[in-house]
RNA sequence: GCCGCCUUAGCUCAGUCGGUCAGAGCGACGCACUCGUAAUGCGUAGGUCGGGGGUUCGACUCCCCCAGGCGGCUCCA
């Protein structure tokens, strides 16, 4: 997202002069993307331009194409919509509308939902309003008292007054900073408030200060996130400095649309989900087959290379062992019901830990084995509720490329270093360069276990490792699993987005249930550490965003038909299948395109399949014994020698550079 | 699980007010064409309109239930 290529200097406010006036005078501009619409105060805090402080300060202005400028905008922007909804649907009762990351929603409680006809006129409406150029007027309130007279028909509001003092966060903006503070929008010529809202602002001047908005979508939610309370009916919209932004973000939202891997799933016939099966349970077809075999395969080798041990765990197991491992007391609602037979209940896996640590308990481990690390690509089935299974990053079935490194406290610290390296590392090599890290602790209630000793030094073990890695360190209270704390690596793709790869966790707790031990140099017993690993979450997510990542156009090394050779006609069908003999004696994964298709055709046909190197031959490429490369992005290189061709394609897979060969960076015509 | 929307040929979609509306493009298959960098032409096959129940003289169309999908909420070891 840009923003104001710098910031405007830091404005001086006279006492008694309002920020805009100042502004103003300092020839900063009022209108257009650069816009000044707020202020930053010596404390931080963002205010009105309206704002006139008792003594000189100086503020910083804040423009409309900034990440604070537009959360103004859209937060001004939740109360336009407001206002519109409650002149269409008079007995709407308001609920919070705060900006959020690309714009903003608002929550009504209304008798029926909204409809996609609704949202146009209420869109309508708005542009009516923000026309209309209302101010916005802060006025604060005498009172509690006051307050609950004056929102006397908002139930909602009401609720947030009498609980204001414990909801004072970034997403509840009603309310904050010990005073209650009302804006009313005033009519320009009147000055009449035509509609007012219980917020503690800061808001844009006036409405037109709007540049461009669109409404996106309604949804439900539940009043202030708890399954317990009613659902209200959500408006989201987004909002931006002017209409190009606007523009340029509806143009995200479609290029992600077309990156999405449930899409180009079906179009390159990589997987599908069917119904038959069911609800988040893919299947991987022949060409998707062959992408996760060769992710599988490559990280399999690093896995070795870096001392892992393989082991193989069944599906299902008796409902004892998830009993030990604490699974069943704390998860049994996302874990698929039981299979009974011989008196006895099976469930479906959700983890391979308990399965592993029986590996390691099988017999006696000395020190001198650890650190002890078990591999597994591990199936696992979690009974995710119907509403949020999703394509490939979220499925009911999956595989973990997981492991469990059995080690003595004292190795655990290098163990972990070492880790995150080993993780970085190969996500790097699959593409992936851009991370950063969520350290998740422990929170209040019942769901932890261990004592507070246990989880204070697993996390600053963990904290540690994770500032070694020098990368961006995110905290995320109360998101631990139960049994410890966890790092997270979360990457970022190839237009911004981020998702949650790895996780490594810190485990003291499965060794007592397990009652894992080894002996120790000095002959005693002793608990091992557990820490347990998923690089890359699961295999079908990882998929899923190195399809997003790539849009489809998989580096070559991990394409599943990486050159088709296209004839011009079909007496040169047969140079062209020496020339697929030679790839295919080099491990490329290669055919020749002998259809009755036209040749623009086939061109047409592989380009969409994003095949990343098509060999054309003529009759020109006949007589030299050459071919013609035609890439992903419609660059050639023309006449290439065959073997010089075929050893070029060969080395660039095996090299598994992760951009797309074209002309400019394939070195075949040197 | 909750709220809303959606489900018509392998895919993407059209189908008015309940009654000649079972339709198109792509794909598949067949025939002709043999061509130098993103769609050659002609033809053929393919659907009990997601499944079940109901209302009606009559249902792709209206109602109910179920399954699956989409967008959110909640959740995510």
């Amino acid at each position: 997202m840009s923003s104001s290529v710098q910031s405007p200097p830091p404005v001086v406010v006279p006492a008694g002069t309002t920020a805009g006036t100042a502004i103003r005078d300092a020839g900063l501009a009022g209108k257009g993307p650069d816009a000044i619409v707020v202020v930053r105060d010596p404390d931080g805090r963002l205010r009105d331009l309206a704002w006139a402080p008792g003594s000189e300060v100086q503020v910083q202005p804040v423009a409309a194409d900034t990440d604070d400028g537009r959360g103004v905008i859209r937060h001004s922007c939740a109360h336009v919509l407001a206002q519109a909804v409650q002149q269409l649907f008079p007995e709407a009762k308001l609920g919070i509308g705060p900006p959020v990351a690309d714009g903003f929603y608002y929550d009504f409680d209304v008798e029926r939902p909204f409809t996609p006809d609704d949202l146009q006129a209420l869109e309508k409406r708005m542009k009516q309003i923000i026309k209309g150029a209302q101010r916005f007027a802060r006025r604060a309130l005498e009172s509690v008292d006051a307050a609950r007279e004056e929102l006397a028909a908002e139930p909602y509001k009401l609720e947030l007054v009498d609980i204001k003092s414990d909801v004072d966060t970034a997403e509840v903006m009603e309310v904050g900073d010990g005073e209650l503070t009302v804006y009313d929008n005033l009519d320009p010529r009147s000055g009449e408030a035509v509609w007012g809202d219980l917020c503690r602002g800061p808001h844009v001047p006036t409405t037109k200060h709007i540049p461009a908005f669109k409404l996106m979508r309604t949804a439900a939610a539940y009043w202030r996130g708890s399954e317990q309370n009613p659902q209200l009916q959500r408006i989201y919209g987004t909002a931006w400095e002017s209409q190009e932004a606007l523009d340029g973000y509806l143009e995200r939202l479609a290029e992600a649309e077309r990156r999405d891997h449930r899409r180009i799933g079906a179009e390159l016939d990589l997987f599908s989900f069917p119904e038959e099966i069911g609800s988040g349970l893919p299947v991987f077809h022949p060409k998707g087959g062959i992408i996760r075999r060769e992710m599988e395969n490559y990280s399999r080798q690093r896995h070795e290379e870096s001392g892992y041990e393989f082991v193989n765990t069944p599906h299902i197991a008796k409902s004892g062992l998830f009993h030990t491992s604490g699974h069943l007391p704390y998860y049994a609602d996302t874990m698929f019901p039981p299979l009974s037979f011989e008196g006895e209940d099976y469930y479906l896996k959700a983890m391979n830990c308990p399965m592993h640590h029986l590996i390691f308990r099988s017999r006696g481990r000395s020190y001198r084995e650890l650190p002890l690390r078990l591999f597994e690509f591990g199936a696992v089935y979690r009974y995710e509720k119907s509403g949020v299974v999703h394509g490939l990053t979220r499925a009911r079935g999956f595989t973990m490329d997981d492991s469990h490194i059995y080690c003595t406290p004292e190795q655990a610290p290098g163990e972990l270093r070492s880790l995150l390296r080993f993780v970085l590392d190969l996500l790097a090599d699959y593409g992936l360069s851009d991370f950063y890290l969520e350290l998740s602790t422990r929170g209040e209630g019942g769901k932890f276990i261990g004592s507070e000793k246990e989880w204070e030094e697993a996390t600053e073990t963990l904290r540690r490792a994770a500032i070694d890695s020098g990368l961006e360190l995110v905290p995320d209270p109360g998101g631990a699993a139960y049994y410890g704390p966890k790092i997270s690596v979360q990457a970022k793709d190839a237009i911004g987005r981020s998702w949650q790869m790895s996780t490594i966790q810190v485990d003291f707790n499965h060794p007592k249930r397990f009652e894992l031990e080894y002996t120790a140099a000095d002959g005693s017993h002793q608990q091992p550490v557990v820490l347990h690993r998923a690089l890359f979450g699961s295999m079908e997510r990882f998929f899923g965003v190195l399809t997003e990542h790539y849009a489809g156009a998989f580096p070559a090394w991990l394409a599943p038909v990486q050159a088709v050779g296209i004839p011009v006609a079909d007496e040169h069908l047969e140079h062209l299948q020496q020339v697929a003999k030679a790839l295919r004696a080099k491990g490329i994964r290669v055919q020749v395109d002998a259809s009755d298709d036209r040749m623009q055709k086939k061109i047409r046909n592989h380009t969409t399949q994003k095949v990343p190197f098509l060999l054309i031959a003529g009759g020109k490429d006949v007589a030299a014994g050459a071919v013609s490369f035609r890439f992903r992005d419609g660059s050639q290189i023309n006449g290439v020698p065959v073997d010089r061709a075929v050893a070029e394609i060969a080395d660039w897979v095996a090299r598994k550079e992760n951009v797309s060969p074209s002309a400019e960076n394939f070195e075949a015509d040197g």
